[in-house]
RNA sequence: CGGGGCAUGGUGUAACGGUAGCACGAGUCCUUUGGGAGGAUUUAGUUCCAGUUCAAAUCUGGAUGCCCCGACCA
């Protein structure tokens, strides 16, 4: 992309009404635009990263077998009746023209459950398991830090679906892996820790996927040896040790919640009589699970921990592009250079940022670079052009090198 | 929902109750071109509603918005 054609600018100073690193840095570098608070846009290079984040999610739920689909927004209150949470709280409620009752959805077991309860009918309909990504809207109290507590985000939320326990706790451990993963591949795989947290209404426990940030809401006792985790909520109850090795000696520290993981069992197939023949002829219950990351938030804490003074320095699987290709001069002969890497680039479907813009001075450019964090930064100009080169740096590193323009495309890789 | 703070051009900030100023941005022209460049010129603002006052950005009351702390949080 031409940068000549990205409508944003970005801002020098950070804005005065966000506090939060990520909303300061993603706000200044024009990835997000706040149209209120906890709700915010995502302009073009947000929906890049995102798009990123999407596609990371989408290969890890294919490979344990997720299929995706798309439910409504809109819901009517009769089928949350059925699960008596038509009263939650955090649900935004709203009425037709005629005054029927419909809510928005802020999760979707009472959606997914019956119509998967019209395709399933035997044990040899069972396990399946399906994920979707979309909009989810919660009536906070506070929405605060930023994009890591909003009411309207994108979420993925899988659901899973099986003839007996034993089959959902294989299936979540599955799930447990297939997380791990996508938040290594985002870049957070030292800062994020399996937590046990509470199970709310559904079970006695549930797992979090916790990313240590000084500005996460939560607090968790980590246990430096298993790399475990207990959410500080549960931990009154319980007895101050790991889980695992009952090492009594945890730190505490402040994280953000970036995934989390429930076994429903039958709640919800026991609201919605979802029964299957089991091979013995009885009819019974459907266990369930259900599994939850959301997006931008996955985002503004991977900006929370990856930043420095003069911005944001993204993972190389989730940034925006690969290169950010900078042009100082706007002669003919660095012009012509220039649009021939970006070509070269293109071709090899390395995604390039090239910033021609000729009103702009280097300074400027550069600024603009760091503060938007694409991993390599190519520049150009008469100067490396007298080598037949062109410099290569990396944004989280202060060295840089002079590179044949030939072998650009190699190094770039 | 309880508590605290803040509210001035697009952005960031000044102004004792008495002329709304500065910087960045944006526009035009010229000069510049390896770390937010220089000159000339232009542009755009007191959150809203009431009150006090000869006079309100400034004082008072209310509303609204935003941020922070807490509570809440499938």
């Amino acid at each position: 992309m031409r940068q000549s054609q990205l409508f944003t600018k970005t801002q020098k100073e950070s804005p005065k009404d966000e506090q939060s690193i990520n909303a300061q840095l993603l706000i200044r570098a024009g990835f997000i635009d706040k149209l209120m608070a906890g709700v915010y846009s995502f302009l073009p290079l947000g929906i890049l990263v995102l798009e990123k984040i999407e596609k990371i999610i989408k290969e890890e739920m294919n490979n344990i077998g997720g299929v995706k689909v798309l439910l409504p927004t809109i819901h009517p209150k009769e089928i949350w009746q059925k699960t008596n949470r038509w009263q939650y709280p955090e649900m935004f409620k709203l009425k037709n023209r005629s005054g029927k009752d419909l809510s928005l959805g802020w999760t979707h077991e009472e959606i997914i459950t019956p119509l998967v309860k019209k395709f399933v009918k035997s044990y040899k309909d069972l396990p399946f398991f399906v994920f979707q990504i979309q909009d989810k809207f919660r009536d906070e109290l506070r929405s605060k830090s930023g994009l890591l507590r909003v009411i309207e985000f994108i979420m993925k939320d899988l659901y899973s679906f099986h003839s007996n326990e034993k089959e959902l706790n294989n299936y979540y451990e599955k799930v447990k892996k297939a997380y791990f993963t996508i938040f290594k591949r985002c870049g957070l795989e030292k800062y994020t820790f399996l937590t046990l947290s509470s199970g709310g209404a559904f079970s006695k426990y549930s797992h979090e996927f916790q990313t240590i940030t000084p500005f996460g809401e939560d607090e968790i006792y980590l246990c430096p040896k298993c790399k475990i985790a207990i959410n500080k909520e549960i931990i009154k109850e319980e007895k101050y040790q790991c889980p695992n090795c009952k090492n009594k000696k945890l730190e505490i520290k402040k994280a953000i919640e970036v995934g989390n993981i429930f076994k429903l069992g039958d709640r919800f197939s026991k609201a919605f009589n979802f029964y299957f023949k089991d091979k013995d002829g009885k009819e019974k219950l459907v266990q369930m699970g259900c599994y939850g990351i959301g997006l931008g938030r996955l985002m503004g804490a991977v900006v929370e921990i990856f930043n420095d003074e003069k911005g944001i320095i993204w993972p190389k699987e989730i940034a925006p592009f690969d290169v950010h290709l900078i042009r100082i001069e706007n002669n003919q002969k660095v012009k012509k250079e220039a649009e021939k890497i970006y070509q070269i680039l293109n071709k090899e479907k390395i995604e390039i940022l090239y910033d021609d813009r000729e009103d702009r001075t280097p300074g400027e450019k550069f600024a603009d670079c760091d503060l938007i964090g694409i991993p390599t930064r190519i520049v150009i100009s008469e100067r490396t052009l007298k080598n037949n080169s062109v410099e290569v740096k990396q944004r989280d590193k202060n060295r840089f090198k002079l590179i044949k323009s030939n072998q650009i495309t190699r190094y770039v890789r």
